[in-house]
DNA sequence: GCCATACTGATAATAGTTATCATTATCAAT
DNA sequence: ATTGATAATGATAACTATTATCAGTATGGC
């Protein structure tokens, strides 16, 4: 795998979100500042370092993939609000794994824990709304 | 919502399955004793019933939608051999949630757990086909 | 600096899914 | 049973996310 001036700039630009950003959002960001990278490249460089593990890709609820810059376990909180993704770094993955291979006998090589759910930002929100108005009806 | 023979022979098909099928799985496998139902009236009642509760709707690790007709809480296995999507019931839900909701301050819905890995039945094949050759290389 | 070749950008192609719309089936009220 | 409002259907067009193609370009070991 060559460095190139594409590769290092989409890293970058990953590294900057903590809501992990589709491919196309990413390029749409880049695309402001490097208006001669190409989509496809920003495709291909994500699911590259995906491969080798420099970051991790994930699919959400609607199908569509996800990158992480985050390669340390943890798992992710999918908001029905604002419909970021956020880490949440619980620790509990290897309990899971050594039961679950027991009672199935079968080979675990790695998990995903998503959850579905208001972050804490949405919530705050919705809290004080809910103080100001009680209208507010949920979306 | 109504009832419509479509519904039933979709559902049915569905509750026939235990490695979770597509949409598109489900259609060609209606097909061949049902020609008259068409592929949209599957995806559409597909979604509907999972809106409604009377099924689950899970998207696999190439971000296609797989659906479910075991409701009660429980999580998947994503074998990378076969391709399949196996039931694992292991029960752990609710202390993880509550642990969540404390330490990052969100609200959450639900969860999904997803395992990857080999399933039973392709672990013992793997195991067989190692003894009668050193040779086998894993794909 | 040279050269093999991995990478690039534009674009065509693909896969999965949803929207459109004229027609048909369902079901509550008669 | 017949009616009528309308939800559901099937065919197909459209859409979205992603990948493949390919000629031209940039990288890095020599």
């Amino acid at each position: 795998m060559r460095n190139t001036r594409q590769k290092d700039i989409i890293y970058s630009a990953l590294c900057e979100y903590c809501v992990h950003p589709t491919a196309d959002e990413l390029f749409q960001h880049i695309h402001k500042t490097y208006s001669d990278i190409g989509v496809a490249t920003v495709y291909r460089n994500l699911n590259k370092m995906a491969e080798s593990g420099k970051i991790k890709k994930l699919v959400d609820l609607a199908g569509v993939a996800r990158y992480d810059s985050v390669t340390k376990p943890h798992f992710h909180l999918y908001c029905d609000c604002c419909g970021g993704v956020h880490d949440i770094m619980e620790d509990i993955g290897s309990d899971l794994v050594k039961r679950a291979e027991q009672d199935y006998d079968c080979k675990i090589l790695s998990l995903e824990i998503s959850f579905r759910g208001l972050c804490r930002k949405c919530q705050e929100h919705l809290r004080s709304n809910i103080n100001e108005s009680a209208e507010l009806v949920l979306v």
